[in-house]
DNA sequence: TCGCAGATTTAGGCACGCGTAATTCCGGGA
DNA sequence: TCCCGGAATTACGCGTGCCTAAATCTGCGA
C-alpha cells in the first residue's frame, strides 16, 4: 500500500466542508455554524468543533458567532472539488452511460479519490466540457470559474421564451421528471402562463404538436433559466 | 451530502486489511500479524488491535499468538476489492491512456469509492476483461478468480519457451524497465542461460534480429511465467 | 431597556485507527 | 528442562470527527 489518504491532502472531511461553505457562501456573506450542519446532516456543535480546525489550518476565517469565509487556499480547495465533482459527473454520463439523475452520489465518492492526473484525462477525453450534465460550470485546472445570469424559472416573465441552463443535482426525482418531460439543459421553450400565490408555472415544449406542462412553484424556481428577450415562436 | 462513507460499507481500513490478508494467506495458511504489519507499513500493535475488530465483525478468525484466516465473508468482500483494483487498473490503461506502471496508485485510491454499478460499467466498457494488465486475473463479480500455475522466469529450465503472464504492479520502475525491454504480458521469449548462485537469466526476445537480454535474479524472480514446453524458435 | 428565542459554543464522551513502551507468549537450542 | 529471541499482545495515549447536554451569545420585539 503506497497511496495518499486523499488526492487533495486534506482529509475527506475537510474536502467535504469546504466545498459545502463554498456553495453556501454565495458572494462573500458569512457562512452561519447551522447551514453547514445543515447541508452535511451532522449536529451543529460538530460543526463548531471542525471550524475551530479548518481556522487554524487557514482554510476558512472564522468570527465567532457570526460564521466563516473561506480564505484564499480554502476556496482555491473547494474549488478543486467543485472541478473533481463536475468533471467526474460529466464522465460518467458520457462515456459510461450513467443518467443525469444517477450520478451524484457516484461522485460525491469519487471526488474525494481521484488524482489532479486522472482529473486532467478526464477533461481531455471530454474536450475539456465547460458544464456538467446538470449546466453548472466547471472551474478550470487553475480555479477560473464562469458566473452565470440566470433566473429561475419562477420568474421568468410570462410570455417569454427561456432556456433552461441550470438545475442542482442533488435531488434525483426531480431530474427524472423534468427528463421525462423532455426538458433538460439546453431546451427551449415558452412560458405562457403563471398563477399568482406560488401557483404553477405553465410551459409550452416544442415539439410536434407543442405540448403545455405545468410546474409547481417549488420545481420551476429549482430551474434557472437564460430568458430570451423577445418574441415567441 | 448523502453518499455513503464507503462503496462496501467497510471502512478504508477494514478494506485495506481485508485485501492484504487475503494476498497473504496463498493456500490458506494463517496470515502473521507482523506480515500485515510491514504489508500495511504500520506498527504491530495497530494490527492486533485492528484485527480484534474484524474479527468482532466477523472478517477474520483470529487464534491468538497464530494468526488469522478470512472467513467466508472476508475473504467475499477481499475478493471484491481485488475486482475493483484490478478492474480499475485495466480499465485507467485502456481506456484513459496510463500507463501500467502509473496505475497502481490510482487503483489503491478509487477501490475504496468506485460503487459495484461502476465497476460493472467499467467491466462492461472494457468487455469483461479476465485479466488486468500486469496479467493478474480479475475475479468474478460473484468472487470466483482462476488459479493460474505459473513459474518465476528464474526457475524456468534453460532451453524452453517463455512467455511473461503476470508480474506484480506495486513496482513502478521494475514495470517500467522491463517495459523498456520490451517485456510485456503475452510476450514470449526463449530462456538461454541462467548462472548459478542467483545470478542472472539469459532470454533471447524475439525481434529482428532477436535480442538477449540479461536479468538479475530478483527480477526473474518477479516475473512468473508459463513454461512453452518444447523446442525453441 | 429587558427578556426571550434561536444560534453558537463549551464541556464531556465515544469509536476508529494509529503510535510507543512494557509485558507475555512461543518455539528452538543448550 | 531452561532460557532466550522474536512475535504478539496489553496498556496507555493521541488526533479526527462525530454526538448530547449545558452554557452563552446575539438580535429582535415588547
Amino acid at each position: 500500500m503506497s497511496a495518499e489518504a486523499n488526492a487533495s491532502g486534506y482529509s475527506r472531511s475537510t474536502e467535504d466542508y469546504l466545498k459545502v461553505i463554498y456553495e453556501l457562501e454565495g458572494r462573500g456573506a458569512p457562512v452561519q455554524t447551522r447551514a453547514i450542519a445543515e447541508a452535511l446532516e451532522i449536529a451543529a456543535p460538530s460543526v463548531s468543533g471542525m471550524v475551530k480546525r479548518l481556522s487554524e489550518s487557514g482554510l476558512v476565517e472564522h468570527v465567532p458567532y457570526r460564521g466563516v469565509r473561506l480564505t484564499g487556499s480554502g476556496r482555491r480547495a473547494a474549488l478543486k472539488m467543485v472541478r473533481r465533482h463536475r468533471i467526474v459527473e460529466t464522465y460518467l454520463t458520457q462515456k459510461l452511460g450513467y443518467d443525469w439523475d444517477s450520478v451524484h452520489d457516484e461522485a460525491e465518492r469519487l471526488e474525494h479519490a481521484v488524482s489532479d492526473e486522472l482529473i486532467g484525462r478526464m477533461a481531455m477525453a471530454l474536450g475539456n466540457p465547460r458544464y456538467d450534465p446538470h449546466g453548472a460550470p466547471i472551474p478550470t485546472k487553475d480555479g477560473q470559474i464562469e458566473e452565470q445570469e440566470l433566473l429561475p424559472l419562477s420568474e421568468v416573465p410570462v410570455g417569454s421564451m427561456a432556456e433552461l441552463r441550470l438545475v442542482s443535482d442533488r435531488d434525483p426525482e426531480l431530474l427524472r421528471y423534468i427528463a421525462s418531460l423532455g426538458l433538460k439543459v439546453g431546451v427551449a421553450f415558452e412560458v405562457i402562463g403563471r398563477q399568482p400565490f406560488k401557483g404553477p408555472v405553465t410551459i409550452r415544449l416544442p415539439g410536434k404538436p407543442p405540448r403545455d406542462e405545468n410546474l409547481g412553484h417549488e420545481l420551476a424556481a429549482a430551474l434557472q433559466c437564460w430568458e430570451r428577450e423577445g418574441e415567441v415562436g
